[in-house]
RNA sequence: GCUCCCUUCGUCUAUCGGAAAGGACGCCAGGUUUUCAACCUGGAAAGACGGGUUCGACUCCCGUAGGGAGCGCCA
């Protein structure tokens, strides 16, 4: 049997990063199994359910390389279906009417609080006689759902788990205006999607029993669960706005790549002995349901940084160039030239050492953007000391000199007017790329003379220099 | 309130009845260096608590505490 997996978000808002897990748990099974990844937007809410929504989500799972199979499924589209599975059940005699207005539902539940006995549906309409119907109440349709025994639900990641059929009532399936609810639609849509495999929060834990019984009562395979754990800010408290960046898209302007995000939420719950850092392909080849956690994990930005910076070490440095040019632009605020592109291409192999995301490595070389006299941040400032900056109008006519501005005559040149100045060379390097990077972090000042080229270099360090 | 689930270093985790409880991030120290970074070496750091079961428990069982989820004509 191959395996059919599915991703079901509903689209009230962007692709939550719990979300983006699930989808990424889903995407690796199907991948590992040879199956098939479908999504399937659960839009039925019109209320909340938004355009900008959807799309975030497909922007979302593209950039993290999530792609479905097949058509996308509206979950709204198929409300006939649901409709009809509901009618069906209502034949077969295993949902029945119910006439109960909300407010009396309402006045039934206090009442179950205040005795301190569980809030659920007491099947008042489960064996009435629908002559019995009051005029004017449109009833809903509820599941007459098994009163003793238990549901158990076998699931790959939480184990056993049963469920006293006591605890479950008779859950509405069509609303009184014929609306399917959700526990309905996702049921009916799975059975037709023909998932195999249901791999989500466990948030959904308790649903999957009710769940359970509704592919019982129309005779349906019931799919293997998965539920896994969520996951939780980095103070343990539940994912919230209030967290920050929540929405996948936020860690796309972060500056992380894909496949740190990718990595890093795989080790997020499940593990593979003590790899840490595995590409994709091996995620795929590993990846299975047991070795998934049951409990909550927070999330680690530091850990993600450095995930993400081992990547950007290894990302090619072309791609890396296209990455930053538009950060880069925004820093500058305006277009970069194809000239100032050759030098970024030139220093990016050191330049990508120093950077934990793609908004650092655009910091970082920054320096080639910006225009004369350049910026000088607190730390630079705080190394170009009076006597500093003397030392710098002192060694401008020694670089001047200097023939085929090259890295080893510049290094040449630059040790010898230290030895001359008695001074050490990181004497004379420190100021100099506090000079002409404005910062006190850059690649080694050789390499960036050369990518500044020699009239810069001179006007950048005059600029430091006493008047 | 009721039901279900979870609990190993600060964090993510390995362990699947017998190990000095391992790795990674972070942190500290050292090395290298031209600064920072990268890189290398070393270090501190954990089985929530209480009972059992067993020759032997992080591992199995029960309880307590803490955390999470669910209990809608939301999804």
């Amino acid at each position: 049997m191959t395996t059919v997996t599915r991703f079901a978000p509903s689209p009230t808002g962007f692709l939550h990063i719990g979300g983006a897990r699930t989808a990424l748990f889903n995407w690796l099974y199907s991948k590992h199994t040879g199956g098939t990844f479908l999504l399937r937007i659960e839009d039925t809410d019109a209320e909340r359910s938004t355009q900008s929504a959807v799309d975030a989500i497909f922007d979302s799972l593209q950039w993290l390389g999530l792609n479905w199979d097949g058509e996308v499924v509206f979950q709204s589209k198929r409300a006939p279906r649901h409709r009809e599975v509901a009618e069906a059940m209502l034949a077969a005699g295993t949902a029945y009417r119910c006439y109960c207005s909300p407010a009396e539902l309402e006045q039934m539940r206090e009442q179950q609080k205040a005795a301190g006995v569980p809030m659920r549906y007491d099947g008042r309409w489960r064996d009435r006689d629908p002559s019995e119907a009051p005029a004017g109440i449109k009833p809903v349709i509820r599941l007459k759902a098994p009163r003793a025994g238990e549901t158990v639900i076998r699931d790959q990641v939480q184990g056993d788990v049963t469920i006293s059929n006591e605890q479950l009532d008779d859950m509405v399936l069509l609303r009184s205006d014929g609306s399917p609810t959700y526990m309905l639609a996702v049921v009916v849509d799975d059975h037709d999607m023909a998932i195999t495999h249901i791999i989500r929060g466990v948030d959904h834990l308790n649903n999957a029993a009710r769940q359970m019984q509704i592919y019982q009562a129309m005779n349906w395979h019931v799919p293997v669960f998965a539920h896994i754990p969520l996951i939780h800010g980095p103070d343990g408290a539940k994912l919230s706005k209030r967290h920050g960046a929540v929405g996948a898209e936020a860690y796309r302007e972060m500056g992380y790549l894909p496949e740190a995000m990718r990595n890093y939420l795989a080790r997020l719950g499940w593990g593979h002995g003590d790899d840490e850092i595995f590409t994709t392909e091996q995620a795929v080849e590993w990846f299975d349901l047991p070795q998934i956690g049951r409990s909550a994990a927070r999330f680690d930005y530091d850990k993600l940084r450095s995930l993400n910076g081992h990547y950007i070490q290894n990302a090619a440095d072309e791609r890396l160039v296209a990455l930053v040019v538009p950060r880069l632009e925004a820093i500058a605020g305006r277009k970069v030239t194809d000239t100032e592109v050759v030098p970024l291409r030139q220093l990016m192999p050191e330049l990508k050492k120093r950077a934990k995301d793609l908004n650092e490595l655009a910091e970082g070389a920054s320096f080639l953007v910006r225009k004369r006299p350049l910026d000088v941040d607190a730390k630079a400032e705080a190394v170009l000391k009076p006597d500093v900056r003397s030392l710098l109008g002192r060694l401008t006519p020694a670089l001047e000199g200097v023939d085929g501005w090259q890295v080893p005559s510049i290094e040449a040149a630059v040790r010898a007017f230290a030895e001359a100045e008695a001074r050490k060379l990181g004497d004379v390097a420190q100021p100099v790329r506090a000079a002409l990077t404005g910062r006190t972090t850059s690649p080694g000042v050789f390499d960036v003379m050369t990518a500044l080229g020699k009239a810069e270099t001179l006007a950048r360090l005059r600029d430091q220099a006493p008047k």
